[in-house]
DNA sequence: AACTATTTATAAGA
DNA sequence: TTCTTATAAATAGTT
């Protein structure tokens, strides 16, 4: 949209994609704030990232918007449902529903369950596979070459440091030759000094 | 924000507060579709106006979502629930609890989850996606060759087939050419019979 | 995290 | 509601 207009499908690299991420929640979420107060609008707002950490807002209560949301569309299906007690078995079911889906995903994704599936299955399986393991590796080659940048900051923080040492270190080896040179001088003085002495006592 | 910057707060006029909440209704949705799509997000929005009517959308399953944020939310805020159906919700959070655990694993396993996690993890996950990899493409593999096993067993069998209804064919052409050999053979006969007849009556 | 060149959203008007 | 248009706001890429 900017510098360089994107199309609208994931971003592939990770860093990219946490960065605007970062900036188009912000976006998002003020803008839903300014429809809500602009419009007195209700407005729920729920996000996970890909990383599952939440964030939400609501211009009321969230549990009421959720609840009068339910309501409204259980409405729109215009089927009979007769008592709370239903409603509330019928999210038991869901959950229990979703566990069963995520406990299968999960033992097919570890390939504890692959007897089951035909060639066509076992080739997206195999394919999503690949792309697991493209994304760990991004993971770590990013987080790799990280640590390599720190270290070699660190490592010319450090040369730079020892180039200064040296530096100081070489000016005092030049301060020390200086003062001994002076002394030899002064010693060799003293001495013409004293030679002369006995000379002149001889 | 054009022609003329506006403060954000209660739009008066009502018509003008329609066609705004119209307009950025459209806006905002379209934001968190996009915010989804490029970041691999999980969004839920509801929107109510101000006359009640419902606007929502939903990345996935707007009740899974839901269900999830109360989840999360229910965990931050770590409350004792001390209700009066107490069985029915320490099953409840029994299988919530489940759910979330599996839900978490299958993020890392998917690689979805893999900020939180050190270099020797990642290379621990690395080479578990690898051995996940080889299984799948063995058990594909092995599928593939059971196929193409059958396959050839299926094609040696109609050639043996077929060799033998060509070979039943070629002694029917044998039986049929020796009947028309034989029919040829009595025609012949019967105009010879017929010519000695005709030349014993002339 | 800040900058900025662009794209996108949108207020007002038709 | 929809279209146009001038301008404000958001943001992709860069530093």
């Amino acid at each position: 949209m900017v510098r360089q207009k994107i199309q609208i499908k994931k971003i592939d690299n990770l860093t990219a994609r946490q960065v605007t991420f970062s900036k188009r929640r912000r976006g998002v979420f003020k803008k839903a704030q300014e429809l809500s107060t602009l419009c007195d609008a209700e407005i729920a707002l729920i996000v996970f990232s890909a990383t599952g950490k939440l964030f939400h807002y609501s211009s009321s209560s969230m549990m009421e918007l959720i609840e009068r949301h339910r309501r409204q569309s259980e409405n729109s299906s215009k089927l009979g449902k007769p008592s709370l007690q239903l409603q509330e078995n019928d999210n038991y079911g869901l959950l229990s529903k979703m566990l069963e889906e995520k406990t299968r995903e999960l033992r097919q994704l570890k390939g504890e369950e692959l007897q089951g599936l035909d060639m066509d299955e076992l080739i997206k399986l195999e394919k999503r596979a690949h792309g697991v393991l493209n994304h760990v590796v991004e993971t770590k080659n990013d987080k790799f070459f990280k640590e390599i940048n720190m270290l070699m900051k660190k490592e010319s923080k450090l040369m730079e440091e020892n180039a200064k040492l040296k530096q100081q270190a070489e000016v005092r080896v030049d301060l020390l030759f200086s003062k001994i040179i002076y002394h030899f001088s002064y010693c060799i003085h003293a001495l013409e000094f004293s030679s002369e002495f006995r000379i002149l006592k001889s």
